[in-house]
DNA sequence: TATTTAACGCAACTAAGTTGCATTAATTGT
DNA sequence: ACAATTAATGCAACTTAGTTGCGTTAAATA
């Protein structure tokens, strides 16, 4: 069940994947809105806005969670299925739009992907 | 800088990972070996197996850590640059030998990968 | 405007992984 | 084979991302 009510929180939140389009982690969103709201209310918005169709989740480099907007997802089907790029410099994450082909694996039945690359970002490769 | 010295605890979770050639997740060897080793120990020569080359690691689906036998890799150089495969029925992790290529990214210099596969693996696949 | 209940804040908790330090045991030299 | 050296270990305490329970607040609706 994801989102019924249009609360503050909710508002605050989607406002801050609304002004960049880069991924934002969960630790920073709950430094940077550390005034505005407890981190408890950002689990469980993020949650529902993944439920919701709003948002996607994934892991980061050292297994924490990053969410970034959806483009295209609803409630009922999440398929974005796209790498995401972590800058070892500055931290940066970003999809990426670019498709990786997953092989068939025999014998096995491959649900999800999940796809980190790491390097340097536009702004950090000089 | 890794292994000096061949200690009891080194030889043992060596010896864990030669006779199963799945992943392990450092929380399973943790319950497996409790009564043998403190947990502090085992987090420590997993890192220096690491450095030398015997082992690498990798991120599991909760973000927890999970290590595998390395082939051919040297405390010089890591080139497991393979995918992994977790079963979302029994949660075992395999390495995969089959090759992912990651196309190039405009603008970014990609200098690291780490792709997890998730599904059902050959047991639990019916 | 009153009622309903989803959403919130807070404090306490959980668990993976880390750190500091005193003790133990693998290596090295004699 | 034994003593000296110091890497490795065990233990307890800590760190921190994320979760849970519960009393309170504030959106929706009637």
């Amino acid at each position: 069940m994801g989102i019924l009510r249009k609360t503050k929180s909710v508002k605050i939140l989607l406002d801050e994947f609304e002004k960049k389009s880069t991924a934002i982690s969960a630790i920073t969103l709950i430094e940077r809105l550390h005034s505005k709201m407890n981190k408890t209310t950002i689990y469980r918005v993020l949650e529902k806005l993944e439920d919701d169709g709003f948002l996607h989740s994934f892991l980061g480099k050292n297994g924490h969670k990053w969410y970034a907007k959806c483009s295209g997802c609803s409630s009922d089907e999440h398929h974005d299925i796209h790498p995401h790029f972590q800058c070892t410099d500055c931290g940066k994450v970003d999809c990426l739009s670019t498709d990786v082909l997953i092989p068939n694996i025999p014998n096995r039945k491959v649900d999800m992907s999940q796809i980190l690359l790491q390097g340097k970002c536009e702004d950090c490769y000089t």
